[in-house]
Parts: C-alpha cells; sequence; structure tokens
DNA sequence: TTTCTCAATGTTACCGGTAACATCAGCGAG
DNA sequence: CTCGCTGATGTTACCGGTAACATTGAGAAA
C-alpha cells in the first residue's frame, strides 16, 4: 500500500527472504543450486514459498542473468502437415528442461521470417531456431551477429555457419528416382508444387532431374498453375497420362498434391499403380489411409525437433545424458513403399 | 571492457540517447508513443538507433511496465490434426499486434497443464489461453488469482469466469444424431475414443445419448480398448456390423476412428454408405479424399484462435478495427455431407 | 593455540527499460 | 510585464531478480 511503482502484486523473492528470515539471494539460489543452501534454509525457504505462493519473474531473472530460458522458433506454418511433428517434439523436449518456446510462422516469406527474427531478439532468447537454409539477406545479418546458437533445421547444408538439423532433399529427390528406375519404370515424371517459396521443394526436383540424367532418362517436370494442392495435382495427372506417351510413374513433389492426383485419376476410372505409379513426399497422415495406400517419403520430421532441441541443451550447457554423437545432424529419410508404386 | 556486469553486448536505450544528444526516457518515448517526441528528435534518435542495431530488450521493457507483449497458450497437442489451425491463427492474430506466442502442450493431461501454466506465469505474460474447461484444482487456482486475461477456448460454458470462446460438444453430440435420424437410420451407434483425458469427447458421447432418447432410439455405446486410433476403428466396425442385428449407422469420435473403420470395412469388402453410414467429427484433412469421402462436423478450429486473439486484444485495450460483436464467443460447428453418410 | 581453508550466507550494485514526477521554454490572458 | 498553462524533455528511482565480491564461522592443519 505505498510503493510509486505497483509491480505485479506478486510475491518476490524478497518477500519470501524476509519470511523465511534470510536473505533473497538465498532464495535465489535455493532455486538455482540448491544443493549449495543448508537443509535447514532449504526447509525454511520451502515453506515460505508455499505460503506465500511464490512464482519466480522470469523476465527479471533473464534480465539479470542475461540469459532467459526461452527459445524461439520461426517455422513456415504451424498447421501444415508437415512441420507440426517437428515442433511437436522440439517444444516437448525443451519443456523438458524447463525452457519455453516462442513460435512464430513465416508462410515460407523471408521477409515474414525477418520481421519474426528481429521480434525474437528482443527477447534474448537462449537460442534461436529457423527453418531451412534460404533467408532473406537482413536475417542472415541478424543471425551473423547473434550470441545465442542458431540452428537451421529441415535441411542439411554444412558449409553453413548456423548449425545444421536435417536432411539433404537432394538425396530425396534422387532417392525417388532410384526406387521406381529399380522397378522398371522408365516416362518418370516429376510434378512441382506450385506454392511460391518452399526454395526446399526445388531442391528435391534438382534430385529429381540430376539422377534422371545419370540414367540417361529425360527429366520430365510438370509445373501445375493451379495453387490448390488438389487442384493442381488433378491437373497434373490429367496433362500427364491423357496423352500418347502417358507418364508410367509421377513423382509428386508433395503428398497432397498425388493425393489429389490419385483422387482425380480414380473418378476418372484409372487404377493405381496400373496405369500409372504414384510417389509422393512427407508421409502425411493420410497417405496411409488412400485406397491405395501412398508410397511416399518420411521426412524425419519428428527426429529435426528432437536433435536440434538436443544441440541446442548441449550448446547452452545442459548436456544431460544422451552421449554427444549418439545423434549426427544428417538425418534419414525413410522410404515407405505401399500400394500406389 | 569494463563494467562488472557484462550485459549482452547490444546496444542500449542508454546507448541509443547518447549518441542522439537525448535523454534515454526519450529514445523509450520514441518507440512506445511517437507522437509526443518532436519531429527534430525524432529524426536524430532514428538515426542513432540505425547506426548502433538497436534491438529493444523486451525483457527489461516487461519488467519494468509489468505488462510484456508475450501471450501464453497451452493446448492438447501441437500435431494433432485439429489444434494446429487454432494455433496457427491465434498466433497471426496476435503476431500481426506485436504479441509473441508462447507455447506449451498438455497431452490431454490437466497435471502437465498446470505445470505449463505455473511456468508461463513466470513470464507474466499478457494473457494466458488454454483448452477445454477441465483444468485441476491447483489450475484453477492459479488462474482465479491470476491478474492478466483468460481465455479457455474449445468449450462454451458461459457460467464459468474465465471467458470462453468456442463451441457445445454436446450439441455436436445431438447434431450428428439429428442428421442421420434424418436421413432415416435408427441403429446409430455411438463410437467413443479411448484417449483418456480428452473429456470433451464425452460430452458429445452424452449429447448424442441424450438425442438419441428424445427421439426414442436406444443409445448404443462402443469403447475400443485398442488405443490406436485406426485400430481401434477396425475393432469397432468389426464389432458393429459382423452380427445378426448390425448398426446402421455409426458416429465415430472423430475423424481418425472413422476413417480407420472405413478402411478396415472396405479391405473386408463392405460397401459405405450402403452397408452402414459412417459420420466423423473434426474435419480432419484426409477427410474428403477418403473414398467414399467422409461426413463429417467442422469444429471452428480457425474462428477459435482468430476469436480468442480478438477478445484478448480488445481486454488489453489494442481494441482495434472489428466492433466488438462482430464475432460471439459461441461459434458454429458446421455439418459437412459427403459420401459417407 | 593460531592460522588457513572452505562452505554457507550476506551486501551491493547492476541488468535495460519505464512510471512518476520535475523542469523548462513558449505563449496567451489579465 | 507577470502569471499560469501546456507540451516537450529530463531526473530519479524502481521493476525483480542475480553476478561479483565480502563476510562469517567451523573444522583441519600447523
Amino acid at each position: 500500500m505505498s510503493g510509486k511503482r505497483k509491480g505485479l502484486g506478486r510475491a518476490t523473492v524478497h518477500d519470501v527472504a524476509k519470511l523465511a528470515g534470510v536473505s533473497s539471494i538465498t532464495v535465489s539460489r535455493y532455486f538455482k543450486q540448491p544443493e549449495i543452501v543448508s537443509q535447514a534454509l532449504r526447509d525454511r525457504i520451502a515453506e515460505a514459498v508455499k505460503a506465500l505462493d511464490y512464482l519466480p519473474n522470469h523476465a527479471a531473472g533473464g534480465l539479470a542473468s542475461t540469459r532467459g530460458r526461452i527459445v524461439a522458433m520461426v517455422i513456415p506454418n504451424i498447421s501444415g502437415p508437415i512441420f507440426a511433428n517437428t515442433i511437436q517434439s522440439f517444444s516437448d523436449e525443451l519443456n523438458r528442461h524447463g525452457y519455453q518456446l516462442l513460435l512464430a510462422s513465416s508462410y515460407f516469406s523471408v521477409e515474414k521470417e525477418e520481421d519474426a527474427v528481429r521480434a525474437f531478439l528482443g527477447w534474448s532468447p537462449a537460442a534461436l531456431v529457423l527453418t531451412s537454409q534460404y533467408h532473406s539477406e537482413g536475417t542472415e545479418r541478424l543471425i551473423a551477429k547473434a550470441t545465442m546458437p542458431v540452428v537451421e533445421t529441415w535441411d542439411y547444408v554444412p558449409e553453413r555457419k548456423p548449425v545444421q538439423v536435417g536432411f539433404s532433399h537432394i538425396d530425396v529427390g534422387r532417392q525417388s528416382v532410384e526406387y521406381l528406375h529399380g522397378k522398371g519404370y522408365k516416362r518418370i515424371a516429376f510434378v512441382q508444387n506450385s506454392l511460391i517459396g518452399d526454395l526446399s521443394a526445388l531442391d528435391r526436383r534438382d534430385g529429381y532431374i540430376a539422377r534422371m540424367t545419370e540414367h540417361g532418362l529425360e527429366p520430365w517436370v510438370f509445373v501445375p498453375t493451379q495453387a490448390d494442392p488438389f487442384e493442381a495435382g488433378r491437373q497434373a495427372v490429367n496433362s500427364l497420362l491423357l496423352r500418347k506417351q502417358p507418364a508410367e510413374a509421377i513423382i509428386f513433389a508433395n503428398d497432397n498434391l498425388a493425393a489429389g492426383g490419385m483422387l482425380a485419376g480414380a473418378r476418372a476410372g484409372m487404377r493405381f499403380p496400373e496405369d500409372c505409379a504414384i510417389f509422393g513426399f512427407g508421409n502425411y497422415a493420410f497417405s496411409e489411409m488412400l485406397l491405395p495406400s501412398l508410397t511416399t517419403i518420411r521426412p524425419p520430421a519428428r527426429e529435426i525437433g528432437e536433435v536440434a532441441a538436443l544441440r541446442i541443451l548441449q550448446a547452452l550447457g545442459e548436456a544431460a545424458a544422451e552421449g554427444p554423437l549418439k545423434h549426427l545432424n544428417l538425418l534419414d529419410c525413410e522410404l515407405i513403399a505401399r500400394e500406389s508404386a
């Protein structure tokens, strides 16, 4: 009932200290390094904490120690079928160690990404996580100057300075070709997604082109004009199959397109894989529920989140159990052969 | 090269102030209320900010003003098919107004939820968002004492003190019955999910039971023992259809179960809806891609996020454009009639 | 007994902003 | 010409913790 400034009205370390008859720093130590506080004081403090319903103010703590327990992540989207697993596992692993997740989405826009990074840096997060290796110049400058660990996920390009946790999209493209080629298919087309900005998908296309060429086969890339993945898939199937020399197999840039294509084809009386083999990417939740179930490549979404969190915790000195080399940063995709190819 | 405490090594308001030849509070005002700073000083400050690459430290600002620009949200899960849209739209709307989202998942565990709430309160978020009306006692106590706005989502029970933004699960159950009853089905079964903890799903079941009873029909609830939704669906279909008096229609607690059931049935040669009508809940991404496409109810996931954000912004005085009553807090679900029922 | 060591605890100042109040210049009214 | 008011800017202290250094006391070593 007096202080000029109001505060939040909550109990502070000082209140706890007074009640427990110790100094405030001891209360602070009770939380950060309980082992250096004597049992007697620990008990008294615990009692006071409970009596006052004390909750530490992390903003104050972070300010004083210049190392908050927040980790910031920018991801293209939350609601898409791809990244949610990464966010989930990343968040869980962090929470387990007492860190909190600050999240924003970029929608594959490097400008939005930069805005988010700028806003996040204001919170001095303990670490910063981005998606892919492609950023704006501004972002590059910010992360170059950043003092906290920076991790790039969903891509693996070890030459870059930030730590990478991901996989090679180019190899995914090659792997898809390899699988279909091994099954005897020759006229293998690739359907790109029309989503502007997802640069990594273009890497997969490049891998496809490279491997096709190595096999002496002619690459055949179709770029849908429809934005809706469903419609785009239909468009691709119509264009690639209703012709004299139809495609024998189609690699879609993602499972959404593949499903759209298959569904359009099925409703038009086509049969897969008899009329054409279908190959996707992403292993979305529905992929195994389709008829025929979709052959695809599962990106290590969950693993990326886990390993990224692990690397960050290590960098922050929370090393914990796991041996430092239990995981490598280059993760494997899993080819899931189902009915469609 | 001197100060006892190191700081983050970044430029501060004081640095900017010195360079611009003003006092630090003026720099602070430049950011919070530019209109009360003279044009001359604004220019000088802007220059200094750019020269030093100054980024405001939000932790310090939040501490001093006791109102940070962080909003905390606890949600059952991120990677499931349901909540991602809510998170996405919520986060987008907040970002648009300069707020950041702090996120944690509870996995339908009220204890985990309480842990998250406790951790979040330490950041003195500007607002707190929870899912559903069911919490632990500890959580109830915490939010009762909380000074910031608290919003509960995905449920609408206006009697409660926290603001609600959601829909009535009981009505969803009734609505499902109504639709099938209107199509002439009598032996309508309900397949509950076995996911322990999702209390709202039980409300849907109760709505089903109530409406069935009102129609003079006998409720018929099947509880799968399998945890995997796919397997659970199969189990339900086998149990409900391979009998003398098979079910004519089945309402599944969610689309995952429905899809699992339909797929199991299809592979066993059953035809839907000829042999049995199938009705889901959730309108998951795959639901329109199934063969037959799934009749279901779309919860207003995206709208919940938007309205929750709007309510919070209003409570924080960021009123902004939207008239206060443009949205109500009780949102509508959309029944999507497709092929399966 | 004296000195030294080390573990337990306290004192002080500071992290980077901003609320509250003070000051000051310019200007119209009396 | 002085007074009072208003808008622009500055001073001071404080938000709630914790780093760095100081102090204390008990037991070990001399």
